[in-house]
RNA sequence: GCGGAUGUGGUGGAAUGGCAGACACGCUGGUCUUAGAAACCAGUGCGCAAGCUUGCAGGUUCAAGUCCUGUCAUCCGCACCA
C-alpha cells in the first residue's frame, strides 16, 4: 500500500476515540499498569519538538502492556496556573481562564494528532475548581496536622514595577520585564514542613526504583549531615549555639561568626559599641541580589563585635565574634565556631582578618592551606582528645559535650521548608481566613472549593499583595471559630501544589467526594512507571512524594512511596546543537513536522534520534529516514510470499526479543534499528510471509500505531492491532546451526571462521588450525595458551 | 568551588571485558527519467601500503570504547550548607 498518512492518521485516531479503545477499565479483579507522563503546562507558544519524546516513549510501553493483558492507566491532564498566563492575561485583559481554555485546546489537539494512547476520558486540569477543591482540602488538613505555617521569608522585590516576582522573572539581579533594580524584601507568607519528613523522603529513596542520578539528586538537595550542637558562653551572657559537622576540632576554634541577620545583633545593641557599623554591614548584605552576593563570593568580607566575645567551651579561652555573610541564616543555627586550620572559608577569613590557625588534626601543612580531609591523620593540641583518629575523637567529643551540658549529637539538613505562597491571583486560593481574636483559621470543608473571585485588573498590587487582596467584599469574611470578623489569605498557592497530587486524582477523576476513592487508589496506586525531566527530581518529585507520605500517614493511601519506578529523558536540541529557543531561531514546530512527514514518522524518529536519557539534536534529514523506513513497510502487503522462509523467520524471532527486551530498557533507538534491519533484510529476500508480517505488525505497532492499524487491517487481522496480543518469540527459532567466530594471536584479530553453534574449544581450535590465514601466524611457534569464549572468540598466546 | 553527566567516522549514534563503527543521515557511483525529484541497487572510518583508530597520558588483562590512576575539554545543576 501507499504511506499515505494525512488519510491513515485520522481514520484510526477517529476509529480508536469511537471505541474508547485506551480507556482504563474500572474492574479491579485484572492485572493493573498505571503508565504516567508529566502533565504538561499550557502555555501559549503550543507543543514543542520535546514534549513528544518522553510521551511517546511511555505511549511504547502502555501500548505494549495494553497487548500484554494489562488494564492500563495512561492519562494526560494539564498543570494550567501559572505566571506566563497570567501575564498573558494581563498583557490582553483577558480572563487567565480563558487564556488556559484557549491554550489547553490548542495543546489536547495537537497531542491527539500525534496518535498517543492517553485515556481522555480522565483529563484533569490543576485550575478546574472541581479539581483545586481538592487541593486546599489536602491543603487544610496539612494546616491542621500543623504541618503549614506563616513564617516571615524574603521574596524578591522589584524597586521599580514595586511588584514581587518570582525567581524565574528575575534576571541578573534584575526585574525581567522593567531591569529595574530587585531586592530582598520581608514578607509574611505560608509555609509547609517538608522537613518534618527529609529522613523518609531520603531513606526511603533505597525502597524504589529510580535511575542513580535522580536518587543523587534527591540526596543532595535534602543534604543530611550529622554532626552537633555547640553553646558557646559569650561575654553578653547569652549562650550562641552553633551546629558543626567537625566537634572533633572545638580545640581549634579560634572566633565565631554570626551571619549578619543574626537575632544577637539587635539583642545586643546596647552592648556592640560599633553597632551602627554592623547595622551598615547587614544592609549591604540585604541590598546585594543573589547574583552580586555570589559574583563578589570570592573575597571574605566582615565586622568583628565589639563588646562582645564568646569563650571556647573546652579551653576557657576568651575568642571574638564576627559578622559576615558567608555564614547563612537559613542553614543550622545562624552561627558557626570557626576552625581556621580545617576549613577553607575559616582559613580564608582568618588569614584576611589575622586571626591564630591552630592545628588540631595533624597531616597537612597548615601555614599553606587549611586541611579539610577526615579520613586520616590524628587529633593534636586537644588536651583529651590527642592522639585519637578523627571519627574517634568525634564520639569522643561529643560524649563530653553532652556529659556537661554544653551540647549535643545534631543531624542538620540543607532541604529547606517549602514557600507555600505566591503573591498572585492565577493560583488555588488558600483557604484560610484570619480573625484577630481567634488567629488563623481553617474555613469549613463544605464551603470548598474557595473559588477564585472575578476581579477587575490581573496586575499583582504595588504594596505587594496579590491581586486579590483588592477584592474587598471577598476578603472580609466572617470566622468560622467565633463569627466575628475575620479577612481571607490574599496569596494563592505556587504552581507546584496542583501538580502535588494529580496522579491521584486520574485514578477517580470524577469522584466529588473524595480526591478519589479508596478503592481506586488501591487498585491504581502506586504508579509502576514515571518519567519526566531531570530538572523536576529535585522540586516536583520531592513535594509529590511529600504529599504522597502526609496522605500516608493520614490512613488516606496504602503506599508510603507513590511512585515505584522513574525515568528521565534527554532534551531535543536543535540543529545546531544549542537549546531550541525563539531567541536562537531554531526551534522546529512539531505542527509542520506532522504535516510534512506523518505522525508516524515522528514517533518514530523521536525514539530513533539517540539514547533516550541523553539530549539530542533535531535533524531534518534523519527524519526522511524513518519515514523511508514506513513507506518500504507499508508497501510490504504487495510483497506477500506463500512460503515461509527459515532464515526469514530466525530474523523476526531474534527481532521480536530484541524488540521486547529493549522496550523495557527504555532503548528504543536499538529496538527501530532491530526492525529497520529486518525489513531490509525482507527486500534482500524479495518478500514475506503474512503471518511473518502481521507478527512484524504486531511489534511495529507500540512505535508506529497509525500505520500498523492500517496494514493489520489489510491483512485480515482480527479487532484493533493495537489491543492484539504481544507476540512471544520462541528462543529456539533464534539459533543458528552455525555461527562465525573470531580467531586471534596475542589478541590481535587475524581473521573469522565458521564453526557449529555452541561447539568446545577442541573442535573450535581444529577448525581454525585447518585455516590458511591463522597457519601463516602460528606455525612454526610455540603456542602458550588458548583462549576460548564460546560462540565469539578462539585466542591463541604464541612465542 | 561542589555535585552530576558526556567525549567513538563527515553527522546522529551502536557495541553482557571478546571481530569497534549496528542502524540511520550525508556523500559517491549506477538503474530509471528530456531533466530533476522520488524509488531501487552498490560503495563509503583513516591510510598507496605495512598498518592505524573510541579526548589525552599511563596501568591491569591473553584481550580495554568498556575496568583502574591521572589529566584535558564541553554541557547541566547548586552557589560560602559550617
Amino acid at each position: 500500500m501507499k504511506h499515505d498518512y494525512k488519510t491513515i492518521e485520522k481514520k484510526w485516531q477517529d476509529i480508536w476515540d469511537e471505541k474508547q479503545a485506551f480507556v482504563a477499565k474500572n474492574d479491579f479483579t485484572k492485572k493493573k499498569y498505571y503508565a504516567l507522563v508529566e502533565f504538561p503546562y499550557p502555555s501559549g507558544a503550543g507543543l514543542h519538538v520535546g514534549h513528544p519524546r518522553p510521551y511517546t516513549a511511555l505511549d511504547i510501553i502502555a501500548r505494549k502492556r495494553r497487548m500484554q493483558g494489562y488494564n492500563v492507566l495512561f492519562p494526560m491532564g494539564w498543570d494550567a496556573f501559572g505566571l506566563p498566563t497570567e501575564n498573558y492575561a494581563i498583557e490582553h485583559k483577558m480572563h487567565p481562564a480563558e487564556v488556559t481554555k484557549r491554550n489547553v485546546a490548542r495543546f489536547k489537539g495537537q497531542l491527539k494528532a500525534l496518535g498517543l494512547s492517553f485515556d481522555w476520558s480522565r483529563e484533569i486540569n490543576t485550575t478546574d475548581p472541581d479539581y483545586y477543591k481538592w487541593t486546599q482540602w489536602i491543603f487544610l488538613r496539612l494546616f491542621k496536622k500543623g504541618l503549614a505555617y506563616k513564617k516571615e521569608m524574603t521574596v524578591n522585590w522589584c524597586t521599580r514595577c514595586k511588584v514581587v516576582l518570582a525567581n524565574e522573572e528575575v534576571v541578573n539581579g534584575t526585574c525581567e520585564r522593567c531591569h529595574g533594580e530587585v531586592v530582598h524584601k520581608a514578607k509574611s507568607q505560608w509555609m509547609l514542613k517538608i522537613t518534618a519528613y527529609a529522613d523518609r523522603l531520603l531513606d526511603d529513596l533505597d525502597t524504589v526504583d529510580y535511575i542513580e542520578r535522580v536518587k543523587t539528586a534527591e540526596r543532595n538537595w535534602i543534604g543530611r549531615s550529622y554532626g552537633a550542637e555547640v553553646d558557646f558562653d559569650t561575654s553578653a551572657g547569652d549562650k550562641l549555639r552553633v551546629f558543626t559537622t567537625r566537634p572533633d576540632t572545638l580545640f581549634g576554634a579560634t572566633y565565631m561568626v554570626i551571619a549578619p541577620e543574626h537575632p544577637f545583633v539587635e539583642k545586643w545593641k546596647d552592648k556592640l559599641k560599633n553597632y551602627d557599623e554592623i547595622v551598615a554591614y547587614r544592609e549591604n548584605a540585604a541590598k546585594k541580589s543573589d547574583f552580586e552576593r555570589t559574583e563578589i563570593a570570592k573575597e571574605k568580607t566582615g565586622v568583628k563585635l565589639e563588646g562582645v566575645t564568646a569563650i571556647n567551651p573546652v579551653n576557657g579561652k576568651e575568642i571574638p565574634i564576627f559578622v559576615s555573610d558567608y555564614v547563612l541564616i537559613t542553614y543550622g543555627t545562624g552561627a558557626i565556631m570557626a576552625v581556621p586550620a580545617h576549613d577553607e572559608r575559616d582559613y580564608e577569613f582568618a588569614k584576611k582578618f589575622n586571626l591564630p590557625i591552630i592545628e588540631v588534626v595533624a597531616g597537612g601543612d597548615i601555614t599553606k592551606e587549611a586541611y579539610t580531609d577526615v579520613s586520616t591523620g590524628t587529633m593534636v593540641n586537644s588536651d583529651f582528645l590527642n592522639g585519637l583518629e578523627v571519627s574517634a575523637a568525634k564520639e569522643k567529643i561529643i560524649e563530653y559535650l553532652e556529659e556537661k551540658g554544653i551540647g549535643q549529637r545534631k543531624v542538620n539538613y540543607k532541604l529547606r521548608d517549602w514557600v507555600f505562597a505566591r503573591q498572585r491571583y492565577w493560583g488555588e486560593p488558600v483557604p484560610l481566613v484570619h480573625c484577630e481574636k481567634c488567629g488563623w483559621q481553617p474555613i469549613d470543608e463544605s464551603e470548598l472549593p474557595l473559588k477564585l473571585p472575578e476581579v477587575q485588573s490581573y496586575e499583582p498590587t504595588d504594596n505587594g499583595e496579590s491581586p486579590l487582596a483588592a477584592m474587598e467584599d471577598w476578603v472580609n469574611t466572617t470566622c468560622p471559630k467565633c463569627g466575628g470578623h475575620a479577612r481571607r489569605e490574599t496569596d494563592t498557592m505556587p504552581q507546584w501544589a496542583g501538580s502535588s497530587w494529580y496522579f491521584l486524582r486520574y485514578c477517580d477523576p470524577h469522584n466529588d467526594k473524595a480526591f478519589a476513592s479508596r478503592e481506586a487508589l488501591d487498585y491504581w496506586m502506586p504508579v509502576d512507571w514515571y518519567n519526566g525531566g531531570m530538572e523536576h527530581a529535585t522540586l516536583h518529585l520531592l513535594y509529590s512524594r511529600f504529599w504522597a507520605k502526609f496522605l500516608y500517614d493520614e490512613g488516606l493511601l496504602s503506599c508510603p512511596e507513590p511512585y515505584l519506578k522513574r525515568t528521565a529523558h534527554g532534551m531535543i536540541l536543535g540543529e545546531d546543537g544549542e537549546k531550541m529557543s525563539k531567541s536562537r531561531g531554531n526551534v522546529i514546530n512539531p505542527d509542520d513536522v506532522v504535516r510534512d512527514y506523518g505522525a508516524d514518522t515522528m514517533r518514530l524518529y523521536e525514539m530513533f534520534i539517540g539514547d533516550f536519557e541523553k539530549s539530542a539534536p533535531w535533524s531534518t534529514s534523519s527524519v526522511r529516514g524513518c519515514k523511508r523506513f514506513l513507506e518500504r513497510f507499508a508497501a510490504l502487503d504487495e510483497m506477500i510470499k506463500d512460503v515461509k522462509d527459515e532464515e526469514l523467520e530466525r530474523s523476526l524471532h531474534r527481532t521480536i526479543k530484541k524488540v521486547t527486551n529493549d522496550i523495557e530498557d527504555m532503548k528504543f533507538n536499538t529496538a527501530i534499528a532491530a526492525m529497520m534491519s529486518f525489513i531490509n533484510e525482507v527486500y534482500a529476500k524479495g518478500g514475506i510471509d503474512k503471518e511473518s508480517l502481521k507478527t512484524f505488525t504486531l511489534i511495529l505497532c507500540p512505535f508506529a500505531p497509525h500505520i500498523c492499524e492500517e496494514m493489520w487491517e489489510r491483512l485480515g487481522g482480527e479487532g484493533l492491532c493495537s489491543l492484539a496480543p504481544w507476540p512471544a518469540y520462541d528462543e529456539e527459532k533464534t539459533k543458528t546451526s552455525e555461527i562465525e567466530i573470531a580467531f586471534q594471536v596475542c589478541g590481535k584479530t587475524k581473521g573469522t571462521v565458521l564453526v557449529p553453534a555452541g561447539c568446545d574449544e577442541d573442535t573450535a581450535f581444529g577448525i581454525v588450525m585447518a585455516n590458511e590465514k591463522f597457519a601463516q601466524y602460528v606455525n612454526g611457534k610455540t603456542i602458550l595458551k588458548k583462549i576460548f569464549v564460546k560462540d565469539r572468540i578462539l585466542n591463541v598466546v604464541v612465542k
